[in-house]
DNA sequence: TAGATTGTTAATCGATTAACAATC
DNA sequence: TAGATTGTTAATCGATTAACAATC
């Protein structure tokens, strides 16, 4: 039985800047690269590069550094990219339309194949080749098409009862933009993405910011 | 002089579901709650919860609990929610038409101003009432026009240049949603909204869960 | 007053950084 | 071989949780 390294998510969520940065050496034709330069573009520090591909593998070589290549694909295979993923959106307005024509999605192997929305207007309007479905007829099609990822870009009402669903009906992965938090079985696995939180931090930071400026600490009363 | 007590990104970026969570009790009519009842509710401990509120003072009432809307306000204050915002949207495509079109940022205090693009068909469209300029009437207008938030939604080879340019004219904070990494003078702010990364890290979820299920760890070589 | 729950200090846990032996 | 840089252990730092005295 092989040990369990629970690895955790802070370092998942380094990843994908780490590919996105190699991809773009691999773009500028870097062949190699140190997790000291690395870590100087990046604004990171060198060790924790190093303690992060570590929590998967030896992925550099003693006295020569990283081959760019070699890692940048290690690093897909660690994120699953190196498999493709088929997706849904549920909720065809503004966002997820959008998210509809996000061109680098199916690059890296995230297909989308079905569009649903409750709107008679919507339904049957076709985007990227795909014909926008009436949300009925969601269930027939999760059950029948292999469904990975369901995109969440509905309104938040009726967030809770379609993400049960579908968490019922086989999906695995679900990709949340509502201001909602989803409790699921744990087989189902929940991304959020909480637009107004994010725009509330950035506020925060300007306002902090400001009031540092003018010589003020926070004062509750 | 105050003491400076630097508050982690950690805790701020908790605040924001905490204050959704007491809006919506607030709109239920509950005018207490104990962290307890709380963390119960928001699956986090109470210790954290009143850990995270005491950075900032005590606005709670010992053997009693809070008061849903008089914390429900105080959070706000120390979000910045309590002051108006005013927003430029820098690239109105898809993604930047559907933040346009979120009603709930207005309901918050920040509002939008003014929508930019380079693309002609585009420009002199309106949107919520405000139309497409030329992004070349952008430097006029932030100089002239007090902007606090730019959201970046435009292509990514020319946001550097635009944030940098943004940030001399004097913005304050930038919603960033391209992939790329901006390195700018520590007086503006950027929050970033990597949607392709959070992307990457549900696949890792689903691909880490499969992993585990056929009892395999995984395995560089 | 007795019971409840905060505010806050102390203990624990986890994540980051530093250091250096291994090795290419 | 000498120099460079990884992989990995040890030290530090920060964040979370536990505990409890203060107090409403």
């Amino acid at each position: 039985m092989t040990e369990e390294r629970k690895i955790s998510m802070a370092v998942i969520r380094r990843l994908p800047r780490y590919y996105r940065y190699l991809g773009e050496l691999l773009d500028n034709g870097v062949t190699k690269i140190s997790s000291r330069e690395l870590s100087e573009k990046m604004k990171v520090t060198a060790s924790q590069i190093r303690q992060d591909l570590n929590n998967f593998g030896g992925f550099g070589q003693q006295g020569y550094g990283y081959n760019v290549e070699y890692l940048h694909k290690e690093i897909a295979k660690i994120l699953g990219l190196d498999k493709t993923h088929t997706m849904i959106i549920v909720g065809v307005g503004n966002l997820g339309q959008a998210l509809a024509n996000y061109p680098s999605f199916s690059k890296r192997g995230f297909n989308l194949i079905g569009l649903f929305d409750i709107n008679p207007r919507l339904i049957g309007m076709s985007m990227r080749g795909i014909e926008v479905m009436d949300i009925d007829k969601m269930e027939d099609f999760v059950k029948t098409n292999k469904v990975d990822i369901a995109i969440l870009t509905m309104p938040k009402t009726r967030v809770k009862e379609t993400a049960e669903n579908l968490a019922k009906w086989g999906v695995k992965g679900l990709w949340n933009f509502s201001p909602v938090d989803l409790f699921l079985p744990e087989h189902v696995h929940v991304e959020n993405v909480h637009l107004s939180h994010s725009l509330m931090t950035l506020a925060y930071k300007i306002n902090e910011a400001e009031e540092l400026d003018n010589g003020n600490d926070y004062k509750p009363f």
